[in-house]
DNA sequence: ACGATGATGAAC
DNA sequence: TTCATCATCGTA
């Protein structure tokens, strides 16, 4: 069974990562993501949960990966803002990309989420879920919009794969370095039911 | 391998 | 105002 969809274990203990979560270096928070949930608002008031498998983290102003890396712009600034904020911005005129902000405020650091659950592909997942520029610059530490939750999966560091960021060739030795963060899911725990703990 | 598709940012 | 670029994707 694919985790989309799936209740939480402790549904009583939901409740969004708080900004410390995302307060730190880009690439730690861009690993941690793995395994948890986008919790998304779905049709009739209820939420759809996709576990998260692919992740890319931009490290700031001297990662020239990094929209930061020259400057603060319109499209970026929520970039420079307080981690824990979505940044949403529309890619080659049609695909809108999901990031968090990370890191502290006027470092341009975020995290790309690049696959959850079934959809994988950063402009695939965004099309799956009904996201786009509406959401840019808003909070995802409170409920109310998207919000990550734990879900209690442990994804075993062996299981999580790291290779280049895709797409970013421009970028000469930062686009070598490995910050893309990949867990298949199907190698993880079953999903469980609520009330049960994962295996 | 290539075109779609349009906002962005820098140059002029 | 023009132009190259672009954290992609579907089709061939």
């Amino acid at each position: 069974m694919m985790p989309d969809m799936t209740p939480p274990a402790h549904p009583r203990h939901s409740r969004p990562l708080g900004a410390d979560s995302f307060a730190r270096p880009a690439d730690a928070v861009a690993r941690d993501l793995l395994g948890t949930w986008l919790v998304v608002p779905g049709p009739r008031g209820r939420q759809e949960r996709h576990l998260v498998c692919e992740t890319e983290a931009y490290l700031g102003g001297h990662d020239l990966a990094c929209h930061g890396s020259k400057g603060m712009t319109k499209r970026n600034a929520t970039m420079f803002g307080p981690a824990g904020h979505w940044y949403v911005y529309l890619c080659y005129g049609m695909h809108w990309m999901l990031n968090i902000v990370t890191g502290p405020v006027g470092v341009p650091a975020a995290v790309l989420i690049r696959g959850v659950g079934d959809h994988v592909g950063p402009g695939r997942l965004t099309k799956a879920l009904g996201i786009d520029g509406s959401l840019d610059g808003r909070a995802a530490t409170r409920k109310g919009g998207l919000w990550f939750e734990a879900s209690g999966i442990r994804v075993p560091p062996r299981l999580i794969e790291r290779t280049p960021r895709i797409g970013v060739g421009y970028a000469g030795a930062w686009a070598e370095k490995p910050l893309r963060f990949v867990v298949d899911p199907r190698r993880l725990p079953t999903i469980t039911q609520p009330g049960r703990e994962p295996s």
